[in-house]
RNA sequence: UCCUCAGUAGCUCAAUGGCAGAGCAUCCGGCUGUUAACCGGAGGGUUGUAGGUUCGAGUCCUACCUGAGGAGCCA
């Protein structure tokens, strides 16, 4: 029995005849001699089926055979200037175990598509190279967090996904019927690791997230998983440190582990060779002078008043000013949520910050100390209006031992769009939902 | 919710108000180094839906449906 061998692995094995399980990725004919280009989900090979070096049923499996049929292959790796990997596969072998019909090819074919038609094939768009290269990525950013956080003492501890109430009692949530009982899905498990965080210390949450907003954007999805790390006695500066940190690190560990996918992407990955600490910090006072003076050099098109929240537009207009992240913090308390702290130095403003990634990616992670007061976080939930039964526990969270303390969540679609340098958030995760997109 | 754009063969797209086409895919044939292989041939259409203008509508008008991009909101 030949060794069993990965694609990805093939060069230990030159001049050694090996199998491989997959599929065929393409074929190309040229009379007697024919070229089966095989996937293994960890790469391609190019096979090589010379009419008069192999068996006669070995050249009949392999001629018209179809694209994505599944094969087990035997074959001697050859190194070979002219393959792209550089190593052919001198094909002695292949047993087909299901053959794709004729009348009903695989329905991606090597030409292009449209955005449409991708989305409702996307079981079968996630076996093409690029696909698969972005969901290692993917793999590589959320091992990378999990990796920085536990190696840092943080606990992870998972919040809820099933909640009674609004965390933050602004976006729209998806209800969910609970014996007869109104429940939503969790929109941020914040509120819930902050208990965790003043039982454990350093804590994270990484799951899934739930936003009903009819946002129709390449930024945004209905269902998205977030990082949030929570800290008890972090402050502001200590928040800022972590991001900054925590982005460096996942930012260099792809560049390290998955330069090849990069590469198959296409991203230019000298962007990403920019990314490490310190990244520019500056104040919304300092943003909303850089804006100002945006719109009166023509480069944005409405004047920003002080006192509001960043748009679009203005986010991308600000990072396009930095070849790093870009921190923005101490936004006007009024327009950002009711649970952070107030600026001592100036009540007007909140603890907060908001990280906005190069190259017009937008916020990646927004993130703020946590009011400590229980009669100010009193006030605040009665001023929005929020049921103050549902927050009884977490006003419970300052009146037992309560401590400066704070945390981020951090979008893992839009740190992977941007690290691969992607249009759009929806090929960052394997199947998409968006306002339009419940199929497949 | 608002603004803009789009919908024609399985896919990607053409077609000045005047015979509905090409490339890819599929099928048939050819080719011993192809790189989204190439060459020759064949089949393949309710032009998103409904109405209107016109001698004549894929094309112009109205409504609706579906989708995309953006705004708002957010990660």
């Amino acid at each position: 029995m030949n060794p069993l061998s990965t694609i990805a692995e093939i060069s230990k094995h030159e001049g050694e005849t090996v199998t491989i399980r997959g599929w065929l990725y393409n074929l190309r004919e040229s009379g007697k001699l024919l070229f089966p280009i095989f996937r293994d989900g960890s790469g391609t090979i190019q096979g090589v089926v010379p009419k008069n070096a192999v068996a006669p049923e070995v050249f009949e499996a392999v001629k018209g055979l179809t694209q994505e049929s599944s094969v087990i292959v035997e074959g001697k790796v050859r190194a070979d200037k002219r393959a792209p990997s550089g190593y052919e596969l001198d094909v002695a072998n292949v047993q087909v175990l299901q053959r794709v019909p004729d009348n009903d090819p695989f329905p991606i074919s090597l030409k292009e598509h449209g955005v449409d038609f991708l989305m409702e094939h996307r079981h079968l768009w996630v076996r093409t190279p690029r696909q698969a290269a972005i969901l290692r990525v993917r793999a590589e950013i959320i091992r990378a967090v999990r990796n920085f956080f536990d190696d840092r003492g943080f606990t992870l501890t998972d919040p809820p996904i099933l909640t009674p109430a609004a965390c933050e009692g602004t976006s729209t949530l998806f209800p969910v019927d609970y014996f007869d009982e109104q429940a939503y899905l969790t929109q941020s498990g914040q509120l819930y690791i902050e208990a965790t965080a003043l039982a454990l210390g350093k804590v994270y949450s990484f799951g899934p997230t739930f936003r009903a907003e009819k946002s129709k954007t390449r930024r945004h999805l209905t269902e998205f998983w977030m990082v949030e790390p929570e800290v008890a006695y972090a402050e502001l500066d200590d928040l800022m440190d972590l991001a900054e940190a925590l982005i460096s690190s996942v930012v260099q560990r792809c560049l390290g582990n998955r330069r090849a996918d990069l590469e198959t992407i296409g991203r230019d990955v000298s962007h990403l060779e920019k990314i490490a600490a310190p990244f520019p910090r500056i104040t919304y006072d300092e943003a909303v002078g850089r804006l100002q003076e945006g719109h009166a050099r023509g480069a944005l098109e409405n004047k920003f008043e002080w006192g509001g929240d960043l748009g679009s537009p203005d986010e991308t207009y600000l990072s396009a000013q930095f070849d790093k992240p870009v921190m923005v913090h101490r936004y006007p308390a009024k327009v950002k949520a009711f649970y952070m702290e107030p600026d001592p130095q100036r009540p007007d403003l909140a603890l907060c910050v908001d990280v906005l990634a190069p190259e017009g990616y937008g916020e990646i992670v927004g993130g703020s100390q946590r009011m400590a007061s229980y009669d100010l976080l009193l006030q605040r939930i009665r001023e929005h209006n929020l049921p103050e039964e549902a927050f009884k526990w977490y006003l419970d969270l300052r009146k037992y031992g309560s401590v400066p303390h704070g945390g981020f969540g951090m979008g893992v679609e839009r740190v992977v769009a941007w690290v691969c340098g992607l249009e759009h958030v929806r090929e960052t995760i394997p199947f998409a939902r968006t306002l339009h997109r419940l199929y497949p």
